[in-house]
Formats: C-alpha cells, sequence, structure tokens
DNA sequence: CGTTTACGTCAGCCATATTGACTTATTTTC
DNA sequence: GAAAATAAGTCAATATGGCTGACGTAAACG
C-alpha cells in the first residue's frame, strides 16, 4: 500500500533554463538544499518523536527535559526565552513534567518568586535517551561523510542562524548558565 | 547562582564530564550539533513563517505549494505519499489554497479519477519568493563557511535522511529536472 | 458485472501554539 | 511603608495542523 509512485512525477515544464545562478554554488542549487534540510530535520526529530510517544509526550515536552536538563536551575523566564514561546503554552507541558516526576521545581534562594528548574534523575534519563538517539545519527552521518565533516558541520548550522540570535545560541550551548 | 545545592539536582551533561568527546568527534560534541540544527532549523523556516503569516497563511501551506510548484501535475496521492500526512490533514490546506488560486486542479488525462495538481502563476510566484529568502540565507551561511562548504553540507544533509528514504529523496529533489 | 482505486468529505479528537485578563507572591522603588 | 514592578501561575477562548473512522462517488480494472 505504501508503495507511492514517486517516479511517476511528471517533467517540470516550467523551467526556461535551470534559473538557479549558477556562479559560486557548487552545482548544487538552494532549492535542494532547502529540500534536504527539510527531511533531515524530519527525520532527525521523528527519532525522538517515537520514543515520546511510548510515553505520551511530545515534543515540546522533548525541549524542555532537554534545556532544563542541560541547564539545570534555569528559571521559567529563561525557558521561555529560549523556547520563544508564551508561558500559557509552556504551563500545561511544564506541569505535566512535573506530575510525572521528570522536572522539579524550587524556589530561588536569593529571589523566592523564582522557580528554578531542575530534572529529576528520571528526567535526567529521559533527556539522556534522546541526545543518545540522536547523537548516533549524527555519527552515522559523519561517518559516511568523511573526516572533517563534524567541523563543517558544526560551522554550517551555527551561520545558518539568525546573526543576531548567533551570540546568545553559542553562549547557550557551550553549557554556559543562562543567568544573570 | 545557580550551584544551589540540591541533593536531586543531576550533574550536568558538561560539568559531568564531556562523555563522548574523546574518540573521533573532532571535539564536537553531538549535543551542540543536536541544539544547533534545533536553532538552525528554527530560524530557516522562520524566514517562510513571516511572509505567509501575511497572506494568512501557515507551514502547511508553504509545504504543498513548494512541492505542487516543483512537480507540476503530481497526483493528490503523491503529495500525500512525501508529506506523510492523511488526506483529510491535506483536504482543509488543498483547499485553501485552491480557493485563493495558488493552485489548480485538472482530471488526469489517462486516468480521469487522478486529480493532478498544479500552481497558478501566483502559486508560482509565491513558491519563488519563499524559495528565494531561503536561498538568501544559504547563500548567507556559505559565504561564512568558506569554499567547499555547500558541497559538504549537501552531503552532511543527505547522511542525514534515514536510509531508506534516501533514494527517494534524492530521486524527488532532482526530479523534476532530470526525470523522463 | 463486481472490485479496487483515487479522491473527497463529514465528524470528532488531540497537541501545541496563540492572546488577553487576572491572581498570588515577592521584590524593588519612591 | 505604600506603591509599583516582577516572576510565575491560571482561566478562557481561539487557531493550526495533525489524527482516526466512516462513508460517498466516480472511474478504472479484470
Amino acid at each position: 500500500m505504501a508503495d507511492v509512485n514517486v517516479s511517476a512525477l511528471p517533467v517540470s515544464p516550467k523551467t526556461g533554463g535551470k534559473s538557479d545562478d549558477s556562479q559560486g554554488n557548487e552545482g548544487i542549487p538552494a532549492v535542494e538544499l532547502i529540500e534536504l534540510l527539510f527531511f533531515a530535520y524530519r527525520d532527525f526529530v521523528g527519532d525522538a518523536d517515537e520514543h515520546l510517544a511510548q510515553l505520551g509526550f511530545g515534543r515540546a515536552h522533548h525541549r524542555v527535559v532537554h534545556f532544563v536538563s542541560r541547564h539545570p536551575g534555569m528559571r521559567v523566564a529563561d525557558l521561555l526565552a529560549v523556547l520563544k514561546i508564551t508561558k500559557q503554552s509552556l504551563g500545561r507541558v511544564l506541569r505535566e513534567l512535573v506530575d510525572h516526576g521528570y522536572v522539579l521545581q524550587r524556589a530561588g534562594d536569593s529571589d523566592r518568586r523564582e522557580r528554578l528548574l531542575y530534572v529529576t534523575a528520571k528526567g535526567e534519563e529521559l533527556s539522556r535517551q534522546l541526545v543518545s538517539l540522536q547523537t548516533r545519527r549524527f555519527a552515522r552521518a559523519f561517518n559516511e561523510c568523511g573526516p572533517g565533516a563534524r567541523l563543517e558541520a558544526r560551522k554550517f548550522l551555527a551561520s545558518m542562524i539568525d546573526p543576531e540570535s548567533r551570540e546568545e545560541v553559542e553562549r547557550l550551548i557551550a553549557g554556559a548558565d543562562t543567568k544573570k
């Protein structure tokens, strides 16, 4: 049933020439990269999606557990800033994670209005498993690509990020505290 | 600061020892790549999101217009296979695009049950604009990365795709220009 | 013929996001 | 010390984009 006849797709009549400015693109049209990134990302998140679905969680839970695990003690406001979602959206997801014992919250020391976020051992284990799945995909990819590919990919991915947010992201992935 | 002593506080993956950076990963932990891919993809789709929002469309519309533009005359079943969604999900999005004059459907020549999909001039223009936005992001990135990066990125992205689907994806992205 | 295929549609459900308004603590400021 | 600002949580309504199941219709197939 699933064998859809993709090869039945007809020729594109629209090309009056292969358009995509053939200077300096190494013979690789951007539209190819656009589509490859789409499919690559879809499979990349698919790894985690399967695992999460078995726990009744979704991608939103993944992102929360991941960042809290990486940055123990971050504030709710910090998390909102990283995820760029509203606190109402975060609310349900966070409550579910707390209720099921993956995340815990503690009042801040210096400012007791703050609810600092930590993963429990259970949350840390979940995060570790998800990282492991995706790490395997990267490892396989770089194994196919040959030496230097990992470094190249890192540069490429960083360059794809908005210049304005790049510094913040680099700080974040370096594991720096998201605080003050 | 964040160094509260909470007994259940998990050790940060960074401080706990960078587990995987001793063997063959070029000093780049996979967790960095995971996060970079997350942020890169978010900004990448953000380009199009803004543009689409002004038309009252979302990502679902983008994907449909994009693939139909790239593969004029594709069948609904082909599109469903590419997007891996159900026909019910596609239904609303496709109807909106047809109603607003971005996509049109024609009965197949040899098989009149088929509704072959085409973009209108309006749809083609929208697709072109969205590709252009994302092309600019790639161009900027590769400009920063130096020569060879485009080819490396292409290899990397292809390698990140599930091996089972890779052949199909390669056919798809080459599709409209090389087929038949 | 009868069956299968391609597509569409109705109805309902779920996950994730949004905005706006409001409450509760707590800290900061005047 | 009262007022204002801040951190977080919550209620309610809404949108988007997925899903399943059931059913219908037209056309092709055998």
